[in-house]
DNA sequence: CTTCAAATAGTGAACGATCACTATTTCTTG
DNA sequence: CAAGAAATAGTGATCGTTCACTATTTGAAG
């Protein structure tokens, strides 16, 4: 019986202290940096460790640190799969020794601003990484700034974007198939709540502007294939573009499929580009062209800005370039029939 | 300067408890049950906290009652979209009062285990819920059955599979199939650390098996578009089979274009399968006959066992069926040539 | 052999909540 | 109005670690 008490907690500083025959501070010393200590009370503390197979209580330690090493990541669902930004977002947070906890809030985003606030007033984590889109100002309503949020995807004024947004290869998309001899372009946007669609969309505009193309216009959709399908059906058979830049893979897969069923040869009649560079596309005929994102890499550049404002610390951010056309057979020149 | 010592640190319970003039304990009471007290008291309490804009310290709170309220999720990764999973598990977590970390460790399933094993010493979570393949035989390793690790998708002799790795839309794939008229079926398994993919396989021979059907094979692929691919290229001619039952998505879309390649119509010559329903495939040329798969419900169940085990209390589990077929163009009879 | 600084180790308080008690107030009842 | 029970509130210890000191040991120099 009194075994059981002895066994159903686990080992403290001190029980490896007084096994060892030292003080706790001496093992608390030996937790933290292993330095200062002779070498003959290092061995003793060592041997009472792993006798005990002791290990710290991070929670009372959080504690008298004020610290916990956490970070909290707001993820968005549906749109697209999170799990390796979130995965290169982890791997940064654990070198500069934090831990993360991902959070995935479905909703529109006040209710997941609303949650966000709450995570940070526990005083639970550190810092939240928002990777999905959050009301903008939240900075004013976080309880005197002592979580630290960076919204990766979001700014005040649905300007100012950052990686996870920059639509540079769209540019290079453009420009090819203008090369190609392509003048009249279209363009199915994404749900404009995400920078990225919100910089796709001036991209395409800004560009077609500069190259004195012509636009068959922009529709604004939700990332859905369905909206890509809509979109070009809702075209009028003098209007049809030659080339179709649509924000992501399965709106391009959706806007395929319309093609073909108004007649239309890919890449023959016009090309078709996606974003995201979705397993499937590559083996889509006609194969898919796209974008291949660096998923994890934006991630973990995410994660450093939130690392840096909290403790100043700068990692090695991720090789560029992130974001790279992967040219398939949905585009090229058109075929005069 | 006092300012500043005042502002710097969060309110805590005892200068709530002097600010409403009762004592800490009575404060403590009022924020774990908020009964067994005078509405006066209450009332002055409830000033007193949204005067200081106080929440309590959940880390302190953790320290004192030894416990955490924290369950950890382990992800895996590249494989699938586990987004959704994760957030049917975190609903159910956070119904039961807890909150979720998750964890995505790349690598082999040596490395995920013994991350798993190191988070669960910390002490700093009541429980695993494992959705990546771990070890065998994890149990015998874990400290003095502090944390509590249910793996949703694993056994210890791959066998005795869960609702993760129910197979049963496979049988009635088969069935219908071969209503349609088909005798020769092929199999591209996926990943076969991963029980959903062994249940599958398992599922395929037994059915083949038992409806007196012919298999051209099964290839054990690693849930890759290339797998199907390279599978479906690797059939001697002779061979070909006129079902292709493919693990997921991806693969069947590699399946057909390796049978488009080799001159085949879908589904003229051959139907072609895949599972998880990926947005894209609603889209291909032809359409794609999957299984759609309520991840939020799997997610769900697979934390209610978690929960379950360390708190006794039964949530309610996701409606079923979870999983669904859904037909589409890339099945049907074989067209006579 | 002293002396004094550097290296090493120890002591007790503190972090912010809850727990196990004890104390006080309020209500009921004879 | 007194007594006792029930309701409400308070006191001090405690969780496991680190912090801010203080104490002891060690070693080098004079």
């Amino acid at each position: 019986m009194t075994e059981r008490s002895t066994e159903s907690r686990r080992p403290t500083i001190k029980q490896v202290a007084s096994l060892a025959g030292v003080s706790h501070q001496t093992v608390s010393r030996y937790l933290r940096s292993r330095s200062g200590l002779k070498p003959a009370t290092l061995a003793r503390i060592d041997a009472a460790v792993s006798e005990l197979n002791y290990r710290p209580n991070l929670v009372a330690r959080s504690m008298r640190t004020r610290r916990t090493g956490r970070l909290a990541i707001l993820l968005p669902t549906m749109v697209f799969n999170p799990s390796r930004m979130l995965h290169g977002a982890t791997e940064a947070a654990h070198e500069a020794g934090f831990t993360v906890e991902a959070i995935s809030v479905i909703g529109d985003t006040e209710t997941r601003t609303e949650r966000m606030l709450e995570i940070a007033g526990t005083g639970q984590v550190e810092g939240i990484l928002a990777l999905a889109p959050v009301s903008p100002g939240i900075e004013d309503h976080l309880p005197q700034g002592e979580t630290i949020v960076v919204a990766a995807d979001f700014d005040d004024q649905m300007r100012g974007i950052g990686e996870l947004a920059d639509a540079a290869p769209l540019v290079e998309i453009i420009e090819r198939l203008a090369a190609f001899g392509h003048r009249r372009f279209f363009h199915v946007a994404g749900n404009l709540q995400f920078a990225s669609a919100r910089a796709r969309k001036a991209a395409y505009l800004e560009t077609v502007e500069r190259l004195g193309l012509e636009s068959a216009g922009v529709v604004d959709g939700d990332w859905s294939g369905r909206s890509g399908y809509d979109a070009v059906h809702s075209l009028a058979d003098e209007a049809m573009p030659t080339a179709v830049i649509a924000a992501n893979d399965v709106v391009a897969a959706g806007a395929i499929r319309a093609l073909i069923e108004r007649g239309l040869d890919i890449p023959g009649d016009a090309s078709v580009t996606g974003w995201d560079n979705n397993e499937v596309c590559e083996y889509l005929p006609p194969s898919l062209t796209s974008v291949e994102v660096n998923l994890e890499g934006l991630g973990r550049n995410a994660m450093l800005s939130l690392v840096k404002a909290i403790s100043g610390r700068e990692l090695e951010p991720a090789p560029r370039p992130l974001q790279r056309v992967i040219w398939r057979e949905s585009t090229g020149p058109t075929t005069p029939r």
